[in-house]
DNA sequence: CGCTCCCAATCGATCGATTGACAGACATTG
DNA sequence: CAATGTCTGTCAATCGATCGATTGGGAGCG
């Protein structure tokens, strides 16, 4: 799929340079092709960077949907939500970077609507703070702030995880895991508890350099 | 002053839509003057960015060494640190942003030394939570993973507070002392252990609106 | 022929930066 | 006093470059 292949190519360019300060026939360059190209493909540089954001928010929502209909414990919850959004960020740590970071490039009617995706995300954890809070699993003052500190504390994770580093994903969501947990004033929620749904790689993520080449599972 | 009036205009703008989406004729506007002006003062566009960011580290820089130097406890350093690096991001949001965010936008000179300062800093947190794990006041497993989700967590704060708001700097910052210390495994350090040493607002943050035509404290 | 894929060339607009000139304040002259 | 020179502050006009986007047409294939 070219389309797949030029928003990868957008990301890696985005996330380094940021949106504005890319240009499309940078992006055409980048993607092997010539910037008229581009246009056949994704339609404008703006509609790449809606899509990503879409396809990275939707992922995230349905992971957390996920995370919180299996228990009906708070803290087994929170530990899921946590898990799934520390293995988004790392394992697609550009797309997620670019979409944490560059929502005020688009204009107002895509901006809206993934500020409402990203609403109703975030509305997610409040409402398992609360309910933790609420039934006295969680020893919280203010929730809210709680809650912005747990989700900063975790969109990090796409500032400086990479894949092809020392550490592996699964170790990195322990720790967040463990860090969340505390926060809150609960004791630690074991990997067994919060399950070990494995996370998923994104298509207009870039391909990191240690696994190019590689069989992507599918026949070709 | 008629560089801070510049900076201040300039942080506004390049908070709320990036340093690149950001034209120096809309700088000149927003700060009452033509754009050729802006050069005779501020040197270019550049040169205003880095001047900014060079201001907010240093200030970090000054406020790590205080935190660290008055007490040899890690767990009250660790405390002072957060305490300062959250009052700072509280009080000047705009700035913090600009300074977490734009480094990219600078040419590899300026971007070399600020990086160097902002390495610098972190070394800081660094060596508190290493010397912490070390003597068994922490109880961490990764060091650096404790480190990086603390920064980001209190770096988050530029990006959801607001000086004109509903909560005031002291709470949030008793808030986020008592998320680190929960982060790192101690009991919560007090406001009293802690100092209570007065955020400052920089000369390159926009003044807020609740807050404009007051006395700024010095005659004339 | 028709269809898909692709690009060189070009559009008007805007970019960061520079130039040259004018206005006013002030000091130096006769 | 008036005339002149100098310096600072300011801006309209302009520089070449690049921006996002579009056009028209060529290459390859069925």
């Amino acid at each position: 799929m070219r389309l797949e292949e030029i928003q990868q190519a957008a990301v890696g360019l985005f996330a380094q340079k940021g949106y504005a300060a890319t240009g499309i026939r940078e992006l055409g360059r980048a993607a092997g092709i010539n910037s008229a190209t581009l246009y056949h493909y994704a339609g404008g540089k703006e509609e790449i960077l809606s899509g990503v954001m879409r396809t990275c928010l939707e992922q995230l929502l349905r992971s957390a949907i996920d995370a919180t209909s299996s228990s009906a414990d708070p803290g087994i919850q929170l530990a899921r939500l946590v898990r799934g959004h520390v293995g988004l960020c790392a394992l697609n740590p550009l797309t997620a970077k670019v979409t944490d970071q560059e929502i005020r490039a688009l204009g107002s009617r895509d901006q809206e609507a993934l500020i409402g995706m990203r609403d109703d995300y975030e509305s997610v954890f409040a409402k398992v703070i609360e309910r933790g809070a609420r039934t006295g699993v969680f020893q919280l003052t203010d929730l809210r702030i709680a809650r912005l500190a747990l989700l900063e504390m975790c969109n990090g994770v796409a500032n400086w995880y990479r894949p092809d580093g020392r550490l592996d994903v699964t170790e990195v969501q322990d720790r967040f895991v463990e860090f969340a947990c505390r926060l809150v004033g609960i004791s630690v929620v074991s990997r067994e508890e919060s399950g070990d749904l494995p996370p998923i790689r994104l298509a207009c993520e870039p391909v990191p350099v240690h696994l190019r080449g590689q069989n992507m599972g599918a026949a070709g």
